[in-house]
DNA sequence: TTGGGCTTGCAACTCAGTTGCATAGGCATT
DNA sequence: AATGCCTATGCAACTGAGTTGCAAGCCCAA
């Protein structure tokens, strides 16, 4: 991460101008501190609680707890980010759906909560064709897996 | 509700004597508060914010909120209760699996976060055969439905 | 009757997130 | 340059849901 907009082309792409990009494209203007949130989230491979994403953030800059959430309610209302829940009393944050971050299934872990991103081929076959049964209105469906993860069954008796 | 458990027979069990048998099957020794508290859960057709139950149980005795909590928690521990995520900061609690209350999914209204209970042939078919893929161990599959409700709809533009 | 183990209550606390203001920067208009 | 406005950020104090610590009160057994 951290790659030069102007480099060489690298593997990976310029997450930099990506993450910007994403901003401007969801009709958010970007500043360095909402550039950076979405960084955070963005690059980590699983949901993020807002205090992981604090200390991300600030590892690189300075950052005020209620402009995080701000920043968050922000993303999550454009929908670049997305709330997830996990058992516990605070919200995971991870990347909202696009082409690149399909719908996909979650898992946490009762022993250390800790979120996991599932393959989106675990979600069961047919639970997007939900019906809209009665005369409620579905949007969304949200499948959480729970149980032991692997680092906790490794190290615990 | 509230039946007499030496009445004629009627439609519905006694359900006084059942909160207690059940209580003492899980190997909970029955107080008012605990038979009060999972009559409360058990009585309604949707799972209830602690609130919602303190003031069931106050409508007919006097209890105190940490008390509530340790109940909810002891019933939960005994799997006659089931701790439930709606999406905003406070659980909801539902009655356990038994052979009358089948695993089911759940809805949320994202207006009025009220909870509903969906029918168990809602949940998609395969979703009880997932796999313990990798190396975690997978315990438990939580599916949320999110949407507007039928009250919602029909109140609101 | 002494002691231990439950259940309940009260007060004070925690934690994650929120609200109400104040400040500071940017841009447009005068 | 001065004025006004609009947005982003910060600080302090607050909120709501649940928790902890400790003190009764009660029951049963030794």
């Amino acid at each position: 991460m951290q790659l030069s907009c102007i480099g060489i082309m690298v593997a990976r792409m310029c997450e930099r101008c990506n993450y910007a990009e994403m901003l401007e494209g969801h009709g958010v203007d970007t500043t360095p501190l909402r550039e950076a949130v979405l960084r955070s989230v963005g690059d980590e491979s699983r949901p993020l609680a807002a205090a992981e994403i604090m200390a991300a953030v600030r590892s690189r800059m300075s950052i005020n707890k209620v402009t995080l959430y701000r920043i968050l309610d922000l993303l999550v209302d454009k929908g670049l980010v997305k709330r997830l829940l996990a058992g516990d009393r605070a919200f995971r944050y991870g990347m909202g759906e696009t082409r690149h971050h399909p719908d996909h299934p979650h898992f946490v872990c009762s022993r250390c909560r800790v979120m996991e991103c599932l393959g989106p081929d675990l979600l069961p076959v047919g639970i997007k064709k939900f019906q809209t049964k009665g005369k409620r209105i579905i949007k969304h469906v949200d499948v959480r897996f729970e149980g032991i993860c692997e680092r906790c069954l490794k190290a615990g008796t």
